[in-house]
RNA sequence: GCCGGUGUAGCUCAGUGGUUAGAGCGAACGACUCAUAAUCGUUAGGUCACUGGUUCGAUCCCAGUCACCGGCACCA
């Protein structure tokens, strides 16, 4: 009986392109783990879009000269290019700017008024004079009234560290054009956390969830520790979501971006399975069972930034809302470096993925990525690692040990030779690949990725050695059905591991299984389709059949007198020099 | 400032209250030559940030110090 898999993952904002953080933190892994899934026979659905709401958005915007809806054309299909370069399979990318997902938001906000977990407050908000319009607090700086410190901002003083309201500074001005803030009362709809709060101890007290991160599970028992407050929901804004009542006061209100974000994991569901043709499909990874039970397992691959947001904010919203399954797992990963410094956007040091997507291998930029994933802490992204372990690991231990098993098997035999009987160092192995196997499995199951791809190498290392053992290049010589049982193991063992490296390596997997002389697909790849945005546009999503093949996660069964392909190295091995190169061109875009 | 995290071999990272703390890469030496000069073996290399405490025993638990990082709620 398969298992529903439900794999989320972070909306990113589409104000500008990704760099690699993104892609070890939140796209990869969750990829990585959607193909296990699937190849274990499992119903995977995969989700998520850009966030086309919000300040960043509407700044980025104004910046230009712009409209909102062209900053998200220009970046959107950016990140459809990213995921089909590098083998990202949604089973739906799309974005909050579309019909359907306004409807799910609307729909959402109305049931939770109607069941009492909306509350009307007024607070204080900044209201910028030259631009006629509130401001989020972090726009706003003056001069701190503690310290005298002359750019302090809204909330926190940089120099003295002092907490405050907006309000308090002496001199308030905007922090985009330098204009006076003047602070007036506003109107908005709150979310009564604290109402929610006894439903979302209980779920979190429920079950042992010592299975989650042990980051994720401290961080979001800290936030609890504190005690839940109302959190307003709707900000003075025109770019977003209308908020859903008839009274004027709320005309010039929209819905604020980590509400309706969140809320994309369930209305993209929605819109896949309209797309589908099976306009309810979405209920079996969503509508909980008559006992309360969820109808799949939901995990969400964020960024260790968004995790408060996915294991406090959004189950409260789906308490309030009712009856819908709430996250099963949330494996938050923390950041990627670059060459030893942090990322940043502003000072341009960073590495963006257009820029590097089209020059490496995808496997070698996925190998690199999943070895080094920031999993349980910060980890660093350079350019001599990368040459290094690109080389040495996956080249040369894994590349090289398919390419010259094929190579000696299709020049002596040209298919999958018979075996005679086995010896006890070709029972080792094999008992070796079995033990491995389940090992992987495990490990993927409890979404440990790094520590699965470090099991599966360790096998191809146990592989080599093996050859070099029974040295069958010199037995085709000398003894010709010893030198079959040895191809015949190594083969099966290359099979297998081409199976395990499948979710983490899928175009190399996939050609190794051609060679290996299999037909079919193991390892999909998505396509970019055509839909309708909010305004009646066109626009872009990515998609993709993923057909479940339920025996194509097993130790390999490859049958003797398979025809072998010619074969071909895997890998391209990368050149030292690049390593300077690609400084060079880091240092170049910083001076800039 | 408050809360929290991290600090382990040259590099990137695992890991544990108990005999000699691990892996991969890099380094040195050797073997092999089927394979993309790839592979295999051997060796070298660490007061597990620092100080103190608990304990028969601490890299691991506790306290403090230093360094770096994150959160602190209209920032997602």
């Amino acid at each position: 009986m398969p298992d529903n898999i439900l794999v989320s993952v972070a909306w990113p904002y589409a104000n500008g392109p990704f760099h690699v953080g993104h892609v070890a933190g939140a796209y990869l892994p969750a990829d990585i783990f959607a193909r296990y899934q699937r190849l274990r026979g499992n119903r995977v659905l995969m989700v998520s879009g850009s966030d086309c709401h919000g300040t960043p958005i509407t700044l980025a915007a104004e910046k230009e000269g712009i409209s909102p809806q062209e900053v998200i054309q220009r970046y959107h299909p950016s990140f459809l290019k990213t995921f089909q370069t590098l083998g990202i399979t949604f089973d739906l990318f799309t974005q909050t700017y579309t019909a359907n997902h306004y409807r799910v938001t609307t729909d959402m906000f109305l049931r939770l008024l109607e069941h009492g977990y909306l509350i009307r407050q007024t607070m204080v908000g900044s209201y910028s004079e030259s631009l006629g319009r509130f401001l989020p607090d972090r726009f706003v700086e003056g001069t701190c009234p503690n310290c005298g410190f002359p750019r302090a901002r809204g909330d926190q003083c940089d120099n003295c560290g002092q907490l405050r309201d907006p309000q308090d500074l002496i001199a308030p001005r905007s922090t985009l054009d330098g204009a006076p803030v003047t602070f007036h009362d506003t109107e908005h709809y709150f979310i009564d956390l604290a109402k929610l709060e006894p439903a979302l101890r209980a779920w979190l007290d429920g079950v042992d969830r010592g299975y989650w991160r042990a980051n994720t599970l401290l961080f979001t028992r800290n936030w609890l520790r504190e005690g839940l407050r109302a959190r307003a929901i709707t900000r003075d804004l025109e770019w977003g979501v209308p908020v859903p009542v008839d009274d004027p006061a709320f005309k010039d209100k929209r819905i604020y971006v980590w509400f309706d974000a969140v809320i994309g994991y369930f209305s993209a569901s929605i819109e896949w399975a309209e797309r589908s043709g099976a306009p309810d499909a979405w209920k079996e990874w969503w509508v909980c069972r008559p006992d309360g039970s969820a109808p799949a397992r939901s995990y969400y691959f964020i960024g260790k930034d968004n995790i408060p947001f996915h294991t406090i904010i959004w189950p409260a919203i789906l308490l309030g809302y009712g009856d819908l399954a709430l996250p099963y797992d949330v494996p938050a990963n923390e950041f990627l470096n670059l060459e030893g410094d942090k990322m940043s956007t502003s000072r341009n040091w960073a590495l963006w993925a257009p820029e590097i997507e089209d020059r490496y291998q995808p496997d070698a930029l996925r190998y690199y990525l999943a070895a080094n994933a920031p999993e349980t802490r910060d980890s660093n992204w350079s350019w001599a690692d990368f040459v290094q372990r690109v080389n040495s690991e996956l080249v040369a231990t894994w590349g090289n040990l398919a390419n010259r098993v094929l190579s000696i098997t299709h020049r002596n035999y040209g298919v999958v030779p018979q075996p005679g009987d086995l010896a006890d160092a070709d029972r080792q192995l094999l008992a070796a690949t079995g033990q491995t196997f389940q090992a992987v499995t495990e490990l993927l199951d409890g979404v440990k990725l790094k520590a699965a791809l470090t099991e599966t190498l360790a096998l191809a290392q146990a592989a080599n050695q093996y050859l070099s053992e029974q040295e069958p290049w010199k037995m085709v010589k000398t003894d010709r059905a010893r030198a079959a049982t040895v191809l015949f193991v190594a083969l099966r063992v290359v099979d297998t591991l081409k199976t395990l490296f499948s979710p983490f390596l899928p175009f190399s997997s996939q050609r190794l299984h051609e060679l290996l002389g299999y037909q079919g697909i193991l390892a999909p790849q998505p396509r970019i389709e055509d839909a309708i945005a909010f305004d009646g546009t066109p626009r872009t999503v990515l998609t993709g059949d993923y057909p479940v093949d339920t025996g194509a996660w097993a130790v390999s069964d490859l049958p003797p007198g398979q025809a072998l392909q010619s074969p071909a190295p895997l890998f391209q091995k990368l050149d030292e020099a690049l390593v300077a190169e690609e400084l060079e061109r880091l240092r170049a875009k910083v001076r800039a």
